[in-house]
DNA sequence: CGCCTTATTAAGCGCTTGATCAATCCTGTT
DNA sequence: AACAGGATTGATCAAGCGCTTAATAAGGCG
């Protein structure tokens, strides 16, 4: 009554529902569709309604994940991945660059990472739910990015102000809460966050005395 | 066998098991409550378990709010109400007293309303949830705050370089990390948050020129 | 004290949840 | 074409959910 029901299930049209994928693949959409419903939803959204999403069975996604748990550990592991390069540090400490173009160099290419909805979103429910990822994840920045920059900074400074860790993590902050603003208070986003930046970091930079060629 | 229970369940120590409380009264503390509660486990947090903390049965939650959503609204009234004082805006406009001064009153006053646990996450949470609450506060803390302080910079401002409101974000993102940091992700705070927002208001006054006095 | 209002409870309804598992039916191989 | 393997499904479970309601008992008042 409703239209052509091909039963062969194959679907002429193999763009949408197919079947049958190949577990490594199939997993990965999994994950991948869970990232953005999670992200959307929060941590407690519902496994019938991401499956739903994909298309598929609720059932299915406990072929591919013991429990709800575990799904929501790859998501963590999916999202948390690669968003710290392993490089940054030794570029952020080569001092033949002044210290104004290593920031902006990191902080433009850091925020292109972060600046994400759904990393934004589930780093925060993930804070907010004190996952264990989160925290290691905040050390290791606190450890391999902030704090080799704060002995940059102490490098250069010309100031009798010393900088301490908490410029540096207001530097930082000034810079995150551009995302925060976007994707977790959904208001509207600065034409040029690039821009914004530069400002921060020359508002930084200019405290401690530091010049733009230094 | 395990110990003397007194039936009469005025319970001698009328501390805690007390019952049958005025309804002005036990709303009030069902309310107050469910901020700590939803505050630490978020706004899924099950109803069974608020009624358990407080030493009440479910049902009668639902005398005092005739949903979940409902309790949770007023959750977010009692946490956002008295949460922006209605003389900041007069106090930050006071140009008989220097900028510096009328930062760091606000911003003292400020932190110390919002470098609150239950606040900060049930803030986080409701935003995360986009409470139109939520937005409100902001577009309100922007047109109310943050856009005449814009004006106050402005009117001081020595420098070629104008402020924006993007400044003036960047410098109030950069303060409400150090409650981010401290209360959604748990990490330690700073020993005194009134010397890192001196210092953060500095570097926004002398990023645009203006001195100590003006 | 005994009554009467009503704050509170106990029981439970209908539905949803995460999780299970035997039964399907694609799909590559022969 | 027939098969075998295994990805996928559909039916289902027990637990837990928000919420309802009739019964219970606390406590001020005469």
């Amino acid at each position: 009554m409703d239209g052509p029901t091909d039963k062969t299930a194959s679907e002429s049209d193999c763009g949408t529902i197919r079947r049958r994928l190949p577990p490594a693949e199939r997993r990965q959409q999994i994950v991948d569709e869970a990232v953005r419903f999670f992200a959307e939803v929060g941590l407690d959204g519902k496994t019938r309604e991401l499956a739903k999403r994909l298309g598929v069975t609720q059932s299915l996604l406990f072929n591919y994940f013991a429990t709800k748990d575990d799904l929501i550990e790859a998501v963590y592991e999916k999202v948390y991945i690669g968003r710290l390069s392993p490089d940054w540090p030794e570029r952020l400490t080569d001092r033949n660059v002044p210290l104004r173009d290593r920031l902006m160099a990191f902080y433009s290419e850091y925020s292109a990472l972060i600046f994400e909805r759904d990393w934004m979103r589930i780093f925060m429910f993930s804070g907010l739910a004190g996952a264990s990822l989160n925290h290691r994840y905040l050390k290791h920045l606190g450890d391999v990015i902030l704090r080799p920059l704060l002995s940059e900074t102490e490098a250069l400074a010309r100031t009798d102000v010393r900088p301490t860790m908490e410029d540096v993590w207001n530097l930082h902050g000034g810079i995150v809460y551009i995302g925060i603003r976007q994707h977790i208070y959904r208001m509207p986003a600065p034409e040029s966050p690039d821009d914004e930046i530069a400002r921060a970091i020359d508002k930084y930079l200019q405290f401690f005395g530091i010049e733009r060629d230094d």
